[in-house]
RNA sequence: GCGCCCGUAGCUCAACCGGAUAGAGCACUCGCCUUCUAAGCGAGUGGUUGCAGGUUCAAGUCCUGCCGGGCGCGCCA
């Protein structure tokens, strides 16, 4: 709807072009936008203000003079010069109430739309080290990462969702010691436990499992335990898999799959942390000193070298993190997005420059990143810091335990990623108005209600003479509804370009709140058959858009409550 | 000290590429269930958008400097 109106405008800038009231080679930019306040129309252009300079003119007499080139149409009804020179629209009755039939005829796939053009995406979030249950931070990552993966596959991409891991490295070593140290029956105060081991209670867990020899299946993983408490690297294997299984379990009662599992250690393996280092030696972006190799990062923005090999011979984390970049464009992913959490926001720089220095044609701002700042949980007002299980943080289990997958999906995904968040287990667990997610899914439920009193027949009529018989609603809020159903595409697609699926919470919370307004104004189920279709059409749209919404955002629709 | 993110009503958050009178919910006050789901609706109260400059016809939004909070500044990951 935008873009019609924009390439009406488009027409009368190319007329007053041709007559010399704007400057024939002066460029320029069309920007129409919804309008906040109704009685400014459905959509407004600033147009005569940004060109009433170039042109020389009084902002107001150049809108004159653009409405007056206006190519006939049949979109508008009427059009108005406002405040200091905003162009308002106002769209004709029928081609507002056209979009109602469009999204009952579309369903599933209004609002959907192919900018991405198929291109491959990757998405790689959570990412967590098999080294114990997930985190509240996972969970927002989680949540965040998904909603992402829905909303650019909405845009039309083809995405791959990637979760990375290090299976190999001293952290997990440590583990293994840890879960050796309860095979062998040590407690965390015992002087012999492990320096810097992990003290949580899943660790008595793994133990036992290990020793009961019980079989693990994780998406990625399978492995037997053998028992032995001095076979290390058996401890190892087993503890790996059976950590990886458990985040498993926590991420699909998440309703969160992936693709791809990647092995760090595949990397070493596969020979391609060396080719990676040796290919930078190769482009002389590298320096020895004091028996390190250092990369010179500051060459690509970087405030300070870093090292990436140890005196010691070993790689330092972010080298594998180059060769796993290196690895993601070679597999013909042109488009890589990285959800992470922002503590880690420093490899971002780090990473990038080490693709630059490759020089192998990487672009300069791959990959993309998208990073999350910390969630801080409250229940009674206080911080809560410590679980059972984990010890030292409150896991994913327990919010999906104690508010539901629903709520906790809807609160870790409603707020922008860049803003740190209060996860309120009071407010996320109460079934009353004051949470937003039932407050969506009860618009839908409702809907359904109305729906499922509605005649067969009538239903079976709805894009016919429902969608006919728009002409007939003449409400305000049935105009606000429309208004708002028309807005969907532009969210979806909003949410895409800046990476931020948080807009479609806020957009449906909005557009529930329009519906829940109505339904108590007005029934929908009334004696006159027109206004009813009519009403049956809309309220139908509504459901579908919600419905459409709430998929992107993971979240369930509820066809009662 | 340096870098990144944030700062909007008492609280939790919106505000589309810079647009017109900064919006919701909670809390507080008062109303609405014999009618399709009251997990709902309506009305009222509540603001110097952290502070100070700058750019612009127009700034919560962009720029600079402060103040406050978070995170990061390792030959840890």
């Amino acid at each position: 709807m935008k873009e019609q109106v924009a390439e009406l405008l488009g027409q009368a800038v190319d007329q007053l072009k041709a007559k010399g009231t704007i400057p024939g080679d002066h460029p320029v930019r069309i920007m129409v936008d919804n309008t906040r306040d109704k009685t400014h129309g459905d959509l407004a252009s600033n147009l005569a203000l940004t060109l009433a300079k170039p042109c020389g003119q009084k902002p107001r007499d150049l809108a004159e003079a653009i409405i007056e080139s206006l190519p006939d149409n049949t979109l508008i009804s009427k059009v108005e010069i406002a405040g200091p020179g905003f162009i308002n629209f106002f769209l004709a009755s029928d081609s507002v109430a056209e979009i109602v039939g469009d999204i009952l005829e579309q369903g599933y796939d209004f609002g959907r739309n192919t900018s991405g053009q198929g291109e491959k995406v990757q998405v790689e979030f959570v990412s967590a080290n098999p080294t114990g249950p997930l985190h509240v931070g996972h969970g927002r990552g989680a949540a965040v990462g998904d909603s992402l993966c829905r909303v650019m596959d909405a845009n039309g991409w083809n995405v791959t969702r990637e979760f990375y891991y290090n299976d190999a490295g001293a952290q997990i070593n440590n583990l293994a010691l840890s879960v050796q140290a309860r095979v062998k029956g040590l407690t965390p105060d015992d002087p012999s436990w492990p320096e810097d081991g992990y003290r949580g209670e899943y660790i008595i867990d793994v133990a036992n499992s290990y020793k009961a020899k019980d079989t693990i299946d994780a998406d990625d993983q399978h492995v037997t335990g053998s028992g032995d408490p001095d076979d290390l690297e058996a401890i190892r294997h087993f503890a790996v898999a059976y950590l990886r299984r458990e985040q498993d379990l926590d991420l699909k009662a998440f309703g969160v799959e992936f693709d791809v599992f990647f092995l760090e250690s595949s990397l070493y393996t596969e020979g391609k942390v060396e080719a990676t280092v040796q290919q930078l030696i190769d482009n002389g972006h590298t320096y020895e000193k004091d028996g390190a190799l250092w990369l010179k990062t500051t060459e690509f923005g970087d405030d300070k070298d870093r090292v990436m090999r140890k005196k010691d011979g070993n790689y330092t984390y972010f080298l594998p993190d180059v060769a796993y970049h290196k690895d993601k464009f070679e597999r013909g992913f042109k488009r890589v997005i990285n959800e992470q959490g922002a503590d880690h926001h420093s490899t971002v720089t780090r990473v990038r420059a080490g693709l630059q220095a490759l020089n192998e044609g990487i672009p300069e701002g791959y990959p993309d990143y998208v990073l999350h700042q910390m969630v801080l949980v409250t229940k009674g007002g206080e911080e809560v810091k410590l679980s059972k299980r984990a010890g030292s943080y409150v896991t994913l289990r327990d919010l999906i335990d104690e508010v539901g997958r629903d709520a906790t999906r809807y609160f870790l995904v409603s707020r922008r990623a860049d803003s740190q968040l209060t996860f309120d287990i009071d407010l996320a667990r109460s079934q009353s108005n004051d949470n937003p997610v039932y407050y969506i899914q009860y618009a839908h439920a409702r809907i359904c209600a109305v729906l499922g009193k509605a005649s067969q027949d009538d239903l079976d009529n709805i894009t016919t003479s429902g969608v006919a018989a728009l002409g007939e609603l003449e409400l305000d809020d049935e105009r606000e509804l429309v208004t708002q159903l028309r807005r969907y595409p532009e969210v979806v697609q909003h949410a895409g370009q800046t990476l931020e699926p948080a807009v479609i919470a806020t957009y449906l919370k909005e557009l529930a709140s329009i519906f829940h307004g109505y339904y108590n104004n007005h029934r929908i189920l009334v004696d006159d058959p027109s206004v009813m279709m009519g009403r049956l059409a809309l309220s139908a749209a509504i459901r579908q858009v919600l419905a459409n919404g709430l998929d992107l955002l993971g979240v369930g629709a509820p066809e009662q409550m």
